[in-house]
DNA sequence: GCGATATGATTGCATTGACAACTATCTGGG
DNA sequence: CCCAGATAGTTGTCAATGCAATCATATCGC
């Protein structure tokens, strides 16, 4: 706390929400730029999608939402950008004609081989010289900290 | 790295970039509505935009931009919305005709007043009953990732 | 002093994201 | 069986963001 503020001084440099956006941006981008480096045309919030599917293909529009952490209007416009670029399909659920059932295309499903690569580079690259201990620490802490905020 | 790819099985709970994802999402939403709760009508963006001024004001865009982490078309966007409210002013410097001065307004200045409270009491709730420890190893692993992708 | 180049700022375009409103469908109480 | 309320999904609006392009002004080399 005394290291944010100094009376009503803000130190910003140590502001851990400051921290964390700085850091994340910067993941993003490098993420976004080593995509289409390798020619591969995905946002990495589609990447997230991707993963999803892999592990369990055909979700709903509702679960995809929470288990990537975004809304669900933000969940479908980025499946409607997927729709488009030929990633996943859209059909209607048989048992809730409510409910979506999202898919991978072939093409969805080939992107693995040549997605997950580069995303282990990266994480290699992100992780370098830090010690397991830290990264784990870390982890523990960015958990606690979201749900102290639930 | 294993804690995050079994094979080529995507563990993203695990993930880094998702967790900070995930809790910055969180931090910015909890924040804007705290803000908000008390009156205030104001953006997490803008409260970083105005806490540097606080530091020192009358600085250029460019300035801004880097010390808020955010490039110079968000910033000069930001900056409209404040501009827009009567947070901040713009003018030409004149030193350098290119370059703009940004100044706070009377209301820009007082906000600080109302602001800060807030912020202290949201980074009480945030870093509750995490140890000292953790919370500077977590601020030192952040900062070591953001010179990696550096 | 002039032209090439660099820099500060803004604008255009597309995506992500929050929140509210809306449509379609389902489910439970009577 | 029908209506009220809940749930799934989409759309509208607005702010934040990244990247490319543009405009104005400065600066550097000759």
């Amino acid at each position: 706390m005394r290291d944010q503020f100094d009376g009503d001084q803000i130190i910003l440099e140590n502001a851990l929400p400051f921290l964390l956006h700085g850091v994340y941006q910067r993941i993003r981008g490098v993420t976004y730029r080593e995509f289409h480096r390798h020619g591969l045309e995905i946002t990495p919030e589609q990447w997230i999608v991707l993963a999803r599917l892999w592990q369990r293909d055909g979700r709903s529009v509702s679960e995809l939402s929470e288990s990537t952490l975004r809304d669900r209007p933000t969940m479908s416009r980025i499946l409607d950008s997927m729709e488009k670029t030929g990633l996943v399909a859209r059909s209607v659920d048989r048992e809730d004609a409510r409910s979506r059932v999202v898919t991978l295309t072939r093409e969805g499903k080939a992107l693995r081989k040549k997605l997950v690569p580069v995303a282990m580079e990266l994480v290699a690259r992100l992780e370098a010289g830090i010690p397991e201990i830290d990264l784990l620490t870390t982890r523990r802490t960015l958990r606690r900290i979201f749900e102290n905020l639930s």
